[in-house]
DNA sequence: ACCTCACATGTACTTAGGGACATGTACCTT
DNA sequence: AAGGTACATGTCCCTAAGTACATGTGAGGT
């Protein structure tokens, strides 16, 4: 009897993974999951919420989670199971990590001699701008972890870890878009820069 | 009639504009293209080619591209056509950025805390190891580029700001992993440093 | 009493993604 | 002449992702 959840041979589904780190903190329904990936996961790992209900089924039908509590309305609150937590930890430890990215904004640049001169530097301006932002709204994560509220707790130390990642890449990103603003759009003669 | 190929309403669906800015370059074949969306693109916006030829089929039945020429071994080169060059364009102009991230790396660094400290600190080094790697091979590229080793085209020159972008991000997650491995695991009492 | 909003869960449908399978050809080496 | 490798194109099928749609409840304000 295979207890394993990841389809057929041994790759990702980091969504399912997901769920089961977040339950591994405690009970949660749903609805306070999707809202758990909307503000903490949302930036790098998207989910909505059907397929969350979706995978909360099927995680429930392996025996990973099992419901825990219900409540108002229909509120159906869901606690990680031992067979769950194994899994998370063996995903955690034994899994080899899939390091494929998917950034469009990157996609974009590699088009970027297709674009009018001033439209490109107006896009970059603009892309500069919101990977700043987002970046701002990363330190100020950490810096309200670092004053400690969110409390002291080991998944809060992890949490930190995490916004510094999301930190230092929306930085690099501003960076590169503000460094793109400056690199020469095209050598009219053979004499340029450089 | 409406000849935007977008689905429904106007998404994003990055493959088919990736395609099509590729082809901009240049006639290209199924083939050829799987295998720049491997060396090129790869890192930032992954494609198979099953996924490649179907989309090649519906850019060709929506006029976007044409075939150029047969080669070889049932070779089929694709051309762009006019309506394929407004649409990348108005892509790249017009439509906004989609700035979802995917970073499976990030994802688990949420569920550090299920991790023993010496799978976490071994897992941290081989990250950082990866990222480092990458981020060399970005600059191995970037500096091939500096050389004129592509020439000094336009579109090496949007590859070269691709390039930039890769070596930014890989290096500033290299940095993070390396960071991580000094974030001390957990606080045993309610004394720690901080 | 009514209204509105946040809570809460789901189904249905469509497209995107990715692995496995299938087929065949030209070229190059031995 | 035979065999291997890179070239080259595709289908099939299952899973993942994402949008729209549908439904209903409890709490709080007016």
């Amino acid at each position: 009897m295979d207890v394993r959840i990841t389809s057929e041979d041994g790759e990702a589904v980091s969504l399912r993974h997901g769920l089961l780190g977040l339950l591994a903190e405690g009970p949660a329904s749903g609805y306070d999951l999707a809202r758990r990936f909307e503000e903490h996961l949302g930036p790098v790992w998207p989910a909505q919420h059907p397929k969350i209900y979706a995978e909360l089924s099927r995680l429930s039908d392996a025996g990973m989670i099992e419901v825990d509590s219900h409540g108002p309305r229909g509120r159906k609150a869901y606690r990680i199971t031992d067979a769950g937590l194994a899994e998370i930890r063996r995903w955690l430890t034994e899994e080899k990590v899939d390091h494929t990215l998917r950034i469009e904004s990157v996609l974009r640049s590699f088009f970027f001699w297709l674009m009018e001169t001033d439209d490109l530097q107006a896009h970059l301006r603009r892309e500069q701008e919101f990977f700043a932002e987002t970046a701002a709204v990363a330190r100020g994560y950490a810096a309200a972890k670092d004053r400690g509220d969110f409390g002291t707790s080991e998944q809060t130390r992890s949490m930190r870890v995490a916004i510094e990642a999301a930190n230092r890449i929306y930085q690099a990103l501003a960076d590169w878009a503000e460094w793109a603003q400056t690199v020469p759009p095209a050598v009219p003669a053979g004499d340029g820069e450089d």
